[in-house]
DNA sequence: AAATCTGTCTAACGTTTGTTAGGTAACGGA
DNA sequence: TCCGTTACCTAACAAACGTTAGACAGATTT
């Protein structure tokens, strides 16, 4: 598991910590290119050259907030997994899933949507140092929706995939957060995928 | 810094649309930032300053971009409400504006792709110039599913528009270009936000 | 033949950027 | 008390950026 929630008391955190929350927040907010280390600095509270010494180039510091990132989708994961009984449905499984890989997104926003948003047009460099953690998570969601969808080639499974974190990762541009919020929208992409939307009865039932 | 292959028949095209094209291309590539006039000049046998005859600003060759890239959008969006019999099933009728949205995405990659890709972090000022082509097509699509989903909630059909885009969007970032592999997926996503994934009869029928 | 328009080039401007070298105050262990 | 480590600052560097002004060759128009 990482590092504590920082949202709460900025003052109380490392020097390193509280670089790696503001970069986070202004990378995602504004780009990478575009957010000097200047107005990085000014966010803590100290000068540009400063950041050298708990990091050593913007370059690492992209780095850090990507694994950051990833890995709490990484351990949100893998704690449903532990946590889901053993006689729960495929379709219960997967919403589980889906819950657990939006909250994750939305609660810990800087760093995960940040990765999400960040990963594509990141330097060369950055990509290939995360990649492995990145492929450790897809190959993870692979593997569940194999073993959900038995019927289906690895083809199709894998552009299921690649359509269901669209549809999810997407909602990080126009969903507000809020657990409630979020929550329904869980649901609503987990009944969609699952049933689809053509069917009169649109499976309310779990409400 | 190595050239980029340039559409089809370069020379022949007048210097606005030779920077037009080559600018949609890098943006895609490298994004709007990280894409310097100096080398998107190089591209089209130019210096940087020479730009500044067809385009005003850097900016302004981003919003000729964008906008482009809308029309693209919205031109494949009428052509098949036009072209669609009216005796088709609403589940036929989606299915054709979802392989019309991926075939317009995939068909003119850089403009079309490139407005998905670089919409949400372009410059403030760009943003709100290219919106109203943007709405436009976004009401269109909300009209359809209110119409064909006569059941849901606005608000559900909101979503589900959401997530239907970033299903459909995100496939530029992994999809290989080529018309088999793009009508392939769109059949995939058509069938599978109408029907589901759940049920054991997974509709191949239409193979 | 003269004048105008078109499309490009050169050369520079002011600004901002990531990064580095060297300095400095506070503090803890020996 | 001395020393080393920690965490910051100052000041500067070279490079790259968008943008502009002015010149110039070729075509087109008058």
């Amino acid at each position: 598991m990482a590092a504590v929630s920082t949202a709460t008391h900025p003052e109380s955190l490392s020097g390193r910590e509280r670089i790696l929350a503001a970069a986070a927040q202004r990378f995602l907010a504004a780009g990478y290119v575009e957010t000097s280390l200047r107005d990085l600095a000014a966010d803590v509270g100290m000068k540009a050259g400063s950041m050298y010494y708990h990091f050593e180039s913007k370059d690492a510091l992209l780095i850090a907030v990507l694994e950051r990132g990833m890995t709490y989708m990484v351990d949100a994961f893998e704690e449903v997994e532990a946590d889901v009984a053993a006689d729960v449905t495929a379709e219960q499984r997967l919403a589980a899933h889906i819950a657990a890989h939006l909250r994750a997104l939305h609660d810990n926003r800087a760093f995960t949507a940040g990765h999400v948003m960040l990963f594509r047009t990141a330097p060369q460099a950055v990509r290939s140092a995360v990649l492995p953690l990145r492929d450790d998570y897809e190959s993870s969601w692979t593997a569940l929706l194999s073993e959900l969808l038995p019927d289906r080639s690895p083809h199709d499974v894998t552009m299921l995939r690649l359509g269901l974190f669209g549809a999810m990762n997407a909602s990080i541009e126009w969903l507000d957060t809020g657990r409630g919020t979020v929550d329904r929208f869980a649901r609503l992409v987990a009944d969609q995928f699952w049933n689809g939307v053509g069917s009169g009865a649109s499976g309310k039932g779990t409400q």
